[in-house]
DNA sequence: GTTCTTGTTGCTCATCTGTCTCCCACGTCC
DNA sequence: GGACGTGGGAGACAGATGAGCAACAAGAAC
């Protein structure tokens, strides 16, 4: 298809009939009455010619342009970020849809974002996917509001906008319950200080998990640092420097993947080995470092190009008048962040 | 700007002047007189109005669309992609562009990406990046040569396409200048085993710059490896095992950050401290490794960013006429590749 | 057996989407 | 009657869409 410069009105003269026919056979229009033959002769012809149509005029006269924003926050700085659009581009394509990717910054002025967002409407895209790099309360652009869009990784402060949210607790949970499975009951959890929904939402769920256990998680240590390499190393020194052995934990629950890597080094310094003498489960699942560690990382994936499929599938719904999003902007949707086993875990000493 | 559903034709009427007038006003064409009261009767209209002029019809009218496509291959494997969109998307911004950013496989049909290259004509972009994620020769869909574009990161088998790659050699010159700067002799090379440009090139830089530092380039020691963390870890090993001690090489250069990744495993199972007993320098900058390894890791920068940023500021000069891409195509345009400081090279022993 | 009505089938015409741009019109002042 | 200053009209871009027009057949009325 698509051979540029060839129209509808060069297959209609080429099957020797009205640009309407040509229009009507290719669109399968309804309630065309056109003979078989007609049908036949003008689908070879478009065939023959490379046409496709010109999506620009079709876009003007129909009102729909089959293109989606995506805006994105930091779209460099995180694999992440990938992976959504990766979802939410295989999703569109499947349906005939593309994407015009915008990427915007964390710290951007709320004017610039919705420039940002300006830009897409006067392209008069169908719908927005606004994905921001870390699950947490956004200020949304005004502008936002005035075509159908879905909130990825994120929800808004104002509430009623469809969103898709990882299930922190969820993943927490199956990160604790791994370690419990194995046999441990002395659990430590290398937490993060930012103040998101992921850093309440998984030491709650930490918690839970071990009470549900018969331990008493509201006990159990945690350590808060910056949720960097660095940090992970200096919280995990302190979790294991403990002054009594028996006190100390044989596991690691660590906020994400970066701070594993570095309660990994931590316990290279003091001589403990993963996962003989301590298991380390991660969060992020980050690829680069989960999968290249050693002993490799056992962590909780995070469902970003599900998230990014599930935005981009909904908002095509809504776009084509199958859904309602203003229902589903009453709770935010909730992906599962399954476990994702590798080697750091194993039975505690004994 | 941009209030949906306003269109010329409102600004018109609530200025009380015609389309034509509006539009010459707007678009500040050169040969229109019209008084500076009307030009600012129609602009505080337009304003108030929050027009914003619909880019379909624009670009229907005016055959320019203002679209740039962007097809990169393996947008999720690797953060590359995300900064190669990230120097595209700012700079197309800056001119008033947008990228329609589509996703193709490395391993993906030809007849595939050449449907994603229709898509993409048929959304009449004024222009084609085709970003691929390492630096190798490509075969290009057809269907690409019927619009101005640029590859990102290869070049084509074919020849004759603009192209923007990475100064491999430059990067391995500078990698093996600063071993040799800070006194090392005996410097061993962990190189890949697939068969691209960068695995021939850096090889071949490495054995020069030795040569024209005195040394023997062609006697300096070289272990391949698939260019993965356990490749690393498994021609480091063989590389430090050697039978004489004096024969060992006192700093590596490694063909990427994973490969050097594993050689700090390597090093620490045999008891050499980095960079103490050994200085070790990457390639690739792949932050989430060079930044967090403990010593951080010394590396060499691909220029994604700026190859996405030059791809399209390139292509837009082409697409505006203000640039001959052909000339161009003649040689593919090299990027350099800064080496990064970190913490991993000293000076050797004694 | 012819003419008229009614119904189908097959396809086309006119109009619309929103904007740009070439060309023309009108008035005024020398 | 030009020159100048101001502004408007009518396509054109490429396609979508619904009303409507021929052509023909079958049945009805005479």
């Amino acid at each position: 298809m698509s051979n540029k410069n060839i129209n509808i009105k060069d297959v209609a003269v080429a099957a020797g009939v009205s640009v309407t026919t040509v229009s009507h056979v290719l669109n399968e229009v309804s309630y065309a009455r056109i003979s078989p033959k007609t049908r036949d002769k003008v689908r070879t012809v478009a065939e023959e010619l490379g046409y496709g149509p010109n999506r620009l005029a079709q876009a003007l006269r129909t009102q729909r342009t089959g293109m989606l924003g995506l805006v994105s926050e930091d779209i460099a700085t995180t694999p992440h970020a990938g992976r959504i659009i990766l979802g939410a581009d295989e999703a569109a394509k499947a349906r005939g849809y593309n994407l015009i990717v915008i990427n915007t910054s964390g710290s951007a002025s709320l004017e610039s974002r919705q420039a940002d967002i300006a830009a897409l409407l006067d392209r008069r895209v169908d719908g927005i996917l606004y994905a921001t790099m870390y699950h947490r309360n956004v200020e949304l652009p005004a502008n936002l509001g005035s075509v159908p869009s879905v909130l990825v990784d994120s929800v808004a402060t104002g509430g009623n906008i469809t969103a898709v949210i990882p299930d922190e607790e969820g993943g927490a949970r199956a990160a604790v319950e791994a370690l419990l499975a194995a046999g441990h009951r002395r659990i430590g959890f290398l937490n993060n200080t930012d103040d998101v929904p992921a850093t309440r939402q998984r030491l709650s769920a930490f918690r839970a998990t071990l009470n549900e256990a018969g331990l008493d998680g509201d006990a159990a240590p945690v350590e808060s640092e910056p949720s960097e390499v660095q940090g992970g190393y200096e919280a995990a020194r302190r979790m294991l420097s403990r002054k009594d052995r028996a006190d100390m934990p044989t596991a690691l629950f660590c906020y994400n993947d970066r701070m594993a890597m570095g309660a990994y080094r931590a316990a290279a310094e003091l001589g403990l080995s993963i996962p003989d003498d301590l298991s380390i489960v991660g969060f992020d699942d980050q690829e680069l470092i989960a999968a290249n560690l050693y002993p490799a990382l056992t962590t909780v994936a995070l469902p970003h190009y599900e998230m990014g499929a599930w935005a981009a599938e909904h908002l095509i719904d809504a776009v084509e008048g199958k859904t309602d999003l203003s229902l589903m902007a009453l709770h935010p949707t909730i992906l599962g962040c399954p476990l994702v086993v590798r080697d750091s875990i194993t039975a505690p000493r004994q």
